[in-house]
DNA sequence: GATTAGATTCCGAAATACCGGAAATCCGTC
DNA sequence: GACGGATTTCCGGTATTTCGGAATCTAATC
């Protein structure tokens, strides 16, 4: 058969699955390897390698991590669309997209484009005097991580409670409730999401 | 037969492979979808699914691809080590670790964990009035993220150039060579480093 | 131009991923 | 405890991946 490659549900749009075949072959290329090397090193034949550098052949996943070890390349990275942007993007302060209507008593200004999910979103959060912002558990493996600016914070992530202040840091996992508060004044602090 | 899943070249360590299919059940159930509604969304059988949930199957990337999209999780991540620490870690104003030496005029604080290297890294830096902080490109795909909390300062990534005040974010490629400089005055900035 | 060494592609045969329907298992409800 | 309804697993058959070897292609050398 011609094009092994189960690609139903394929809108026109995102194949990013075309674009491993040339992805691997010049992983292999760029190491001056042949397809008789890859296949020693990685245990995958080399008609298999050959097959799915081409395209011909849909390998799994077992197979695919082989040869990402024997390649030393980054599984998770060779299967992202090529995601680079030219040049500088500024994000004026007045222009910023900010929410105001989540928690009470505190605004929360998004610094990172919504395009970009999947791997860390920013965000700068200020709070009036007692205001708090209360999160429900994000996807397991995800981790926040809080840089107070001015004032005090309260942070409560499951059962644990921390106290922080102006250049104080938290790393926390998210996958439980947690909750950010200024008690006593108004604070302003750097939130980086970290998606699991 | 038993155990379908080619396990070749696994040693005792990083059989990530065998966490996906707990992963993928858990996305499932955590979405509170049957074996057939996943499997109209997915075009994958019901049977296929179940069989993959039950590590009884190693799927292609191409149905693994699809499942993925049907049940919304990142095919990257999926893929990953735990990555779970188990409470808040603080690290204090005073006990930051700060870079003094690099750059003129400019203290760069160390936010983020060193360990935690291929994902992001924090850092808070503090400029005196003309000083500059030059730097060589990273890894390609890598981006920075900056947002400037206090002071004017200027930013050049590769040709192009942008000025910032208290409030901008600038979000931008770094396999090229950039430069943050504070010219005005003193300033204070708040840096992302995503890993490509 | 012929020879040789290396790399890549082609070709059965065996293994296994994949599908659709049937059987089995799990629950609530009467 | 028996009866739906829903979910999951089992069981054919088919399509595709995967392997090892043979054939083809690529280039350098003589």
């Amino acid at each position: 058969m011609t094009s092994a490659m189960t690609d139903n549900s394929t809108p026109p749009e995102t194949e990013v699955l075309s674009l491993l075949p040339a992805r691997l072959r010049a992983a292999r290329r760029d190491q001056g390897l042949s397809l008789d090397a890859v296949a020693k090193l990685s245990g995958v034949s080399r008609s298999m390698v050959s097959q799915i550098e081409r395209g011909e052949s849909s390998p799994t996943i077992a197979t695919l991590w082989n040869l990402t070890r024997a390649l030393q390349v980054d599984f998770a990275g060779l299967l992202e669309g090529a995601t680079d942007a030219p040049g500088i993007e500024v994000l004026r302060d007045a222009s910023v997209p900010t929410i105001n209507n989540k928690g009470q008593g505190c605004s929360i200004r998004i610094l990172s484009p919504p395009e970009e999910v999947g791997r860390h979103e920013v965000y700068d959060i200020r709070f009036a005097e007692g205001g708090i912002l209360d999160s429900d558990p994000h996807k397991r493996g995800s981790r926040e991580h809080l840089t107070v600016i001015s004032g005090i914070v309260r942070l409560k992530a499951g059962t644990q409670v921390e106290l922080l202040k102006a250049g104080d840091t938290a790393r926390y996992p998210v996958d439980q409730p947690h909750t950010i508060s200024a008690e006593t004044g108004p604070a302003q602090v750097f939130l980086v999401v970290q998606d699991g």
